[in-house]
DNA sequence: CCGAAATGCTTTAAATGTCAAAGGTCGGCG
DNA sequence: CGCCGACCTTTGACATTTAAAGCATTTCGG
């Protein structure tokens, strides 16, 4: 039933991080999964399609296609097939600029800011839900511990990953 | 450079659940791709593989599929595939129990079990140099909340799930 | 200016992922 | 005995993913 019951076992009593990052990935996992069937059900849309248009929404001049690689964490040849069928589903337009004919800019049409602006509000709506049973005081103090986890990450990755 | 940060931006103040999913997000993909890309570098291994070796290595006796899918939250049809090339490369045997020829037991090698075993403890050292910054307790603290989060998720899904 | 290096995007191959439908196999009921 | 329904896995069609190779363009040193 549980990835994590399972995994730990005999061993389980020792060994804190790798159990944290058990049930963290497990529970990423879990919302994740729902979040992206209901896309799927009601909007006909995948999960990195809508972080893909996330960005966009908050850059309304539009995204180069590396930067949106690096926003959303995703490899840049992923980038370009999102972007197409985004494009040929009348969402987004992609322009080369002037100055520079090596990029190539993203940007929101006006049907895709409608299409993006129903689906953000009805997935902020399901995660208030999935973390209805949660308080807002655990809900903050979550907050930022991950912040610290995710700082702690960040600077022991074996990349060479400066600040 | 930051997904969250970014995402968040003009209107932040308000929608702490949105705002923790982002940062849970993010934090657990920037995890990911860390132990990715050193199973891929140090034994070109997949992320979707070690989990699945995993599962087989706490149990001695092996899983059925149905039963790996469960634990791994992979589908059916990919359970088999993956197992497939696991075979292909001596880590695993399936095996058809006498009693019901409609099961499929996956079971580690010795070269498997081997194979796993260096892996799991790179894999657990990864893990304590990235939560390196984050004090014991804390850990423990994350531990217990996102347990919280987790079982929250879990009472709100839209899919027929009870308990 | 020229050529090498760097930059930015696209393409490719292999693996992973979903879903739905098809294939065997088992169990029970008439 | 024989069939129907339930169970388990595989297959097939596609979408997504990553890493690496491939193109085109720009930048910079000489």
């Amino acid at each position: 039933m549980d990835l994590e019951i399972i995994v730990q076992g005999a061993q389980a009593e020792s060994k804190p991080e790798l159990k944290l990052w058990l049930r963290l990935l497990s529970t990423t996992k879990l919302i994740s999964h729902e979040i992206r069937r209901r896309l799927r059900a009601e909007y006909g849309a995948t999960l990195p399609q809508f972080d893909l248009l996330a960005q966009l929404y908050r850059e309304r001049d539009g995204l180069r296609l590396g930067e949106l690689s690096r926003r959303t964490m995703v490899t840049n040849g992923n980038v370009t097939g999102l972007v197409e069928r985004l494009e040929a589903d009348g969402l987004v337009v992609r322009e080369t600029p002037d100055g520079d004919r090596r990029v190539t800019v993203a940007k929101l049409t006006p049907k895709g800011e409608e299409f993006f602006a129903g689906m953000a509000a009805a997935h902020e709506g399901w995660l208030r839900d999935m973390m209805a049973d949660v308080s807002p005081e655990l809900i903050q103090s979550m907050l930022r511990e991950v912040g610290l986890l995710k700082i702690s990450a960040r600077n022991h990755l074996s990349g060479a990953e400066e600040e």
